[in-house]
DNA sequence: TCTGGGGTCCTAGGACCC
DNA sequence: TCTGGGGTCCTAGGACCC
């Protein structure tokens, strides 16, 4: 904790929904949910409109449907949302070099690490970085929050929120966080609430009565001793700018359960090979090789492996992959699968036994998956696609062979719907990255 | 058509070594 | 013969965050 209030917490409103309604002219003012839309899904993301509904994120989106049946569910467009947030940590970078992104849309600013930092100014530097975000992402809103610490910055955008901002005078954080819900300190989850609970503890204030000692008995060494000075208003994490990524994951769930041993060694393969990529793209290798089952009844389990040295072989990630699958139990059918590594390094141990024969790595499976099928473009709801002859517009809905379209951009009033058959030559997808596809 | 996907951090037990 | 620490690595699970 310091004695000015330098650090400076962003979050941007209803972020993946602000997108859409930026982006698609009809839906705004209107209910927009964003999240998974097939039977299994659950909300990314749910605009003010339909949060009156009481519609929230990591809701099924059947009971969003059912809650907010009028609301445009949409898949989500992950190129955007990235261009956006690249303007967004940009434009924070020029307050000052020490940003730390927590996600897309949120981030921490260090505004003492810039020579330049007046601390009589933050009302203004606050209000006139709200308007730039404002103007360069072309309308989407910004809560931000500035205090002593992480913790009290983090708290306090979420205070005026959406489209406010809220500054914590040194001194008076006790009395800003004390009345608050022992939820509002980030790590205390459902669990951690509970156990709080049931000793009787409710607010922060609360949460100032048990010593350290009793913290730590009650809730593990870590989480113990960290609540306990948080919850005095104690917090001294620096903003940390570059943070090395520990692991890389892709894990999907089924539409519905799959059981045959055939199909989810194919599974395995593209998920390895994903990561395999992924892993290359970043200049990484990794050691430990995890894969995830999720089985019909929920149960979830890991199965790892480390090898020798890291690698960034699909093969050898495939290979590894498919052992621990072979030794896993999937009677039942399992909801989800999963492949992941950790242990990373940024080098690659030399292939000392490479067959210069072999294929290279790369190279997919024989073996057919489940999705991605070549059966032409995938349309989705909310997906970007361009008509040779109407221009460019999103799509509304699509099934049974049609897709219907709306042609409207960011740039013009709402526009026409127009209905064609999946497989008229004169449409095409614009972008790909969805929840679903 | 109950319950996503991509991460981080912590805990705990067992193996193994000194 | 019995009884010890401590440290590191690995595996598995769980809580939590956005």
């Amino acid at each position: 904790m310091r004695s000015t209030a330098s650090i400076l917490h962003l979050d941007l409103d209803a972020f993946f929904a602000s997108v859409e309604q930026r982006d698609k002219p009809s839906l705004r003012g209107k209910p927009v949910i964003v999240g998974g839309i097939g039977p299994r899904g659950v909300v990314a993301t749910a605009s003010y409109e339909a949060r009156v509904h009481g519609v929230r994120s990591a809701m099924r989106t059947a009971e969003a449907r059912a809650r907010c049946p009028h609301a445009a569910f949409l898949g989500g467009r992950f190129d955007a949302y990235r261009e956006a947030s690249r303007l967004v940590m940009e434009r924070l970078r020029e307050e000052s070099e020490l940003v730390e992104p927590l996600s897309l849309d949120e981030a921490f600013v260090d505004l003492a690490a810039s020579p330049s930092f007046d601390p009589d100014g933050v009302g203004d530097l606050v209000a006139r970085l709200r308007a730039d975000i404002t103007e360069i992402t072309h309308g989407l809103t910004a809560s931000v929050g500035v205090a002593s610490s992480k913790l009290m910055a983090k708290i306090a955008s979420e205070v005026n929120k959406p489209d406010g901002s809220f500054v914590v005078e040194p001194g008076t954080e006790t009395d800003v966080l004390g009345p608050m819900q022992a939820t509002v300190i980030p790590g205390v989850g459902p669990a951690t609430a509970e156990r709080l609970r049931r000793v009787g503890i409710a607010t922060v204030d609360d949460l100032r009565t048990p010593s350290v000692d009793e913290l730590v008995r009650l809730l593990g060494q870590s989480m113990g001793t960290s609540l306990w000075r948080l919850a005095r208003a104690e917090d001294d994490r620096p903003v940390v700018a570059e943070r090395e990524t520990k692991s890389i994951s892709v894990e999907d769930t089924f539409e519905t359960d799959i059981t045959d041993r055939t199909v989810l060694a194919g599974e395995v393969d593209r998920m390895a090979a994903a990561v395999a990529a992924r892993l290359r793209k970043n200049g990484l290798s990794g050691r430990t090789v995890t894969i995830k089952v999720r089985h019909h009844d929920f149960e979830t389990h890991t199965r790892s492996s480390t090898l020798q040295g890291p690698t960034d072989s699909p093969r050898v990630l495939r290979d590894t992959a498919r052992a621990l699958l072979d030794a896993t139990d999937v009677a039942g059918g399992l909801r989800l699968l999963g492949v992941g590594v950790s242990g990373l390094a940024d080098w690659v141990q030399d292939d000392l036994f490479a067959d210069p024969d072999e294929v290279p790595d790369g190279e997919e499976s024989a073996v057919p998956t489940t999705r991605h099928r070549d059966r032409g473009v995938q349309y989705y709801p909310g997906m970007d696609v361009r008509h040779d002859v109407h221009g460019d517009g999103w799509v509304w809905g699509a099934g049974l062979g049609r897709v219907t379209v709306r042609f409207e951009t960011r740039e013009t009033p709402p526009g026409p719907v127009h209905t064609f058959t999946e497989d008229d030559p004169a449409l095409h997808a614009r972008r790909v990255a969805s929840f679903d596809a």
